[in-house]
DNA sequence: TCGATTTTTGTAATCGATTACATCTTGTGA
DNA sequence: TCACAAGATGTAATCGATTACAAAAATCGA
């Protein structure tokens, strides 16, 4: 069987490299990885013969010597989704400058496919694992936090002392935006949520009814619409709302994807917007600023959080950890932009209309 | 030093299971690895030791003795950009199902970041190499082929009888985007670019202007804007537009992002799409069917060419290609929407109006 | 039941680096 | 110049699996 036909290429070892220069494996291996412990002279000879050779250690032998794989885990929910995609990122820019690799665990939303990543966890082919998930991963009996590798939790805290959490303020962000609604005279309320078993969702779903307690309202003045964290339930949420007889006037969105395809629809059916119906997403999508009109948002610090994350599972790596590392909660920016206005009550109309 | 400080739980290794099930690490070395060799008696022994321990073998170990380390890289210009995510998605969707890992390498449109996955690959951390991107990276000397390592170029052809090409057909679809254009009766043509620097751009532009000559213009009937793969590319092109006062009416755009961003900036001048210019983008992302009018564009199987470049690099890794694999070609598909129309001219409408 | 054959299992080499420890050099001060 | 410390280098064990080869056990036919 020729299952080796492409190792083409001569591989040179470190002896190689030893019987070049006429030192011994140690040394060599001194000169490439303890700066300062060899003697000049022997250095420059190792140097020549590594370069003569074109050696490059077989990084798997260091691997299972030094017992550090130089790689990292990450696990994300949906690789297209921008939102990861930005925090991966971040995540890269930072692992990357300390020598780390990245290994994608991408479940696709699919949550089967995290007993995969539990393994190789387990199976010791990383130093540690950024969790974009809202949970830990389990697989069947054993769970990521039994492989004893460093775990950081990202997008949404997990209640663990083990484990440090790197967070956006969701539920800070998620209040201020019914506040916000509530201050432009927005009287009834509409929640378009993200996946709901998502750890996310329920932050946001609670930040929106502090909102509405602390504007003074009660759940009789709120309706909530289910769905993924997609267009499509922007969409579906905008059918039920075009069905509706007493609309809602303020609408909040978990995710820019959803906002945006709930005013396309409401639009096509000759509802206005900000005029008729305030939209707010979530997330701040570089697209949420070529919709028309461009929508108001809140702008996640993503490649922020992503070197954050980074950082600190460095940290828990490396021992180094500080106690302000163990929970970092990054704030949100409000975009003001065009979908969200002034209320134009039905009941102001007609007031303002009788006393023309 | 307390480098090691995290590594609490108890490793297992493969003599602690021999030790536990009464026999050698061979023969759980053998029940692990090559079904149907070991006596079921003593596989059934081998296997309750292993359940009972929590074994799972060292990777790191079994890598450096096979010399199969089970990992992909994947070389990307820039993560972010949704045509790449999407067909990381697909090679994800391939790969995992085979067992491989896929190590990601994110240029983020910075070349210079090459050299590292260069040396990734020399140092034997993958079985194989896809490139999305449209060039052989190099790292001074030495360049990703030296590796001998599998590579598959996906995103623009390479000209190496070694290495297979998964591509898309850029160029006949640009050609057919001016056909189209000129078909609705389009006489003066716009071309915005992608990444001037990138071989897609070289593709999709040679066949802009094969189209142009094919449909009977010459070079002195387009205008060409430049600029990478972004939304202000296409913002930056429409100022240009907008100045011009003999404006082009056929425009195609290199990218969506860049599309979208033309329309949204002419409109905002009241320029009318498509009545006043029409526009075909190309990509086909998400995005383009929710924005107003939605866009018309070429759609690129992203996610099958994902699979096809990886079951192609599977292939080449199991010396099991098949002359058809060395050269995948996928046709797009156009997606009439809203964007383009029948043109308008001007000596048209003047005669049409005369007629009246 | 015996020997030949086949099947199963064990022993030890191996993959390619790092590193503890031993040994050899070099440098220093008296 | 010598004794001794400090520094440089070499030898060989080690990481944890796989696997060639050897040895033992099971199977079979006569």
């Amino acid at each position: 069987m020729s299952r080796k036909g492409w190792r083409s290429v001569k591989e040179i070892r470190i002896a190689d490299v030893a019987r070049l220069a006429g030192v011994s494996t140690a040394t060599v291996s001194r000169v490439l990885s303890e700066p300062g412990k060899v003697r000049q002279k022997t250095h420059d000879l190792v140097m020549e013969a590594v370069r003569r050779s074109g050696y490059i250690p077989n990084s798997t032998a260091q691997k299972l010597r030094t017992r550090r794989t130089m790689n990292v885990l990450v696990v994300a929910p949906r690789l297209t989704n921008p939102v990861f995609a930005e925090i991966l990122r971040g995540v890269d820019d930072e692992l990357t400058q300390s020598g780390y690799g990245i290994i994608i665990g991408n479940l696709d939303n699919r949550r089967e496919r995290e007993a995969r990543y539990v393994e190789l966890a387990l199976s010791r082919q990383v130093d540690g694992v950024l969790l974009l998930t809202g949970y830990i991963p389990e697989n069947g009996t054993r769970d990521m936090r039994e492989s004893g590798l460093p775990i950081v939790a990202m997008c949404a805290a997990i209640d663990d002392d083990k484990i440090p959490n790197v967070v956006v303020q969701d539920r800070e962000a998620t209040r201020q935006a019914v506040d916000y609604l509530a201050g432009l005279g927005h009287r009834r309320f509409g929640y378009i949520s993200g996946t709901p078993t998502s750890i996310i969702e329920h932050e946001r779903f609670k930040g929106f009814r502090e909102g509405i307690a602390a504007a003074g309202f009660g759940p009789e003045d709120f309706v909530r619409w289910e769905g993924p964290f997609v267009f499509s339930t922007g969409v579906a949420a905008a059918e039920s709302f075009l069905a509706m007889k007493d609309r809602p006037t303020g609408i909040f969105a978990a995710c820019d994807e959803s906002a945006i395809g709930f005013i396309k629809r409401v639009r096509e059916a000759r509802v206005r917007v900000p005029q008729d119906v305030s939209v707010v997403g979530f997330d701040g999508i570089e697209f949420s600023d070529f919709t028309e009109p461009t929508l108001t948002t809140f702008r996640q610090p993503l490649h922020e959080l992503g070197r954050a994350g980074a950082d600190v599972l460095m940290k828990l790596i490396q021992n180094a950890m500080t106690p302000n590392d163990w929970n970092i909660r990054l704030p949100l920016t409000l975009l003001e932009r065009g979908t969200t206005g002034p209320v134009l009550h039905k009941d102001y109309k007609s007031l303002r209309r009788s006393s023309l």
